[in-house]
DNA sequence: CCAATGATTAGGCAATTACCTAATTATATC
DNA sequence: GATATAATTAGGTAATTGCCTAATCATTGG
């Protein structure tokens, strides 16, 4: 838990994050999108994997990184549940949440 | 948001916000709570404040502190949205509050 | 006003963080 | 094996953080 609140707080971690939301991306294909050196950014992704955050798998040349979806959310939800006084606005959005079900799917 | 995270960043800021989300404490109650100097806990203090995590109110000779509720959930809440692949883990939360309702009370 | 209490501000120091370049390791291709 | 590409490790430096003590500001009460 602390190391995901050290990791997030970096700005460019998080936007590393962001662009593992959506695909798997190689050490590479993250840096370019950095106007900073490559190994500053392996060591961005090594914090972030060592939080646990995302996780890596070699093919070939190349490593690619993915995140762990639930370890984000589910680490910030038990914090907040923790800390926030009632969780009046989790709750709220538990509400819409809960309307989307049957509309989306589960996975 | 940049604020927020470097807020949460701190062992002593999240026990701190731990402190608060039941009651509204001075800031020599939670500095008696750390063995830390009341300045360094001051310090923390304003930075969780800057953040916008907490207000104060200064009474007398005392400064209390407090959460500002919303803030934490709702900007945690935004983040997992966007950086999160599909929020699933937030579904399954969603899901137990939702079927909360009714039983507990909404504040 | 003067002393006591609560809290913050100021100033300084040790440890950490974030970045860089250069060197190394691993894989693919010839 | 030699070369090119992908990525990490190593080593060094500037900036930041986190803590402390001392000093200051504000309030209470004799």
């Amino acid at each position: 838990m602390q190391r995901v609140f050290e990791a997030l707080a970096s700005p460019v971690r998080r936007k590393i994050l962001a662009y593992l939301a959506h695909a798997e991306l190689s050490a590479g294909d993250i840096a370019s999108r950095f106007e900073m050196s490559k190994p500053s950014i392996s060591q961005h992704l090594s914090i972030l994997e060592n939080a646990g955050l995302v996780v890596s798998e070699k093919r070939g040349q190349f490593v690619f990184y993915r995140q762990v979806e639930d370890n984000l959310a589910n680490t910030l939800a038990g914090f907040v549940q923790e800390v926030c006084p009632v969780g009046r606005p989790l709750r709220r959005e538990s509400a819409t949440l809960a309307g989307d079900r049957g509309k989306g799917g589960e996975g």
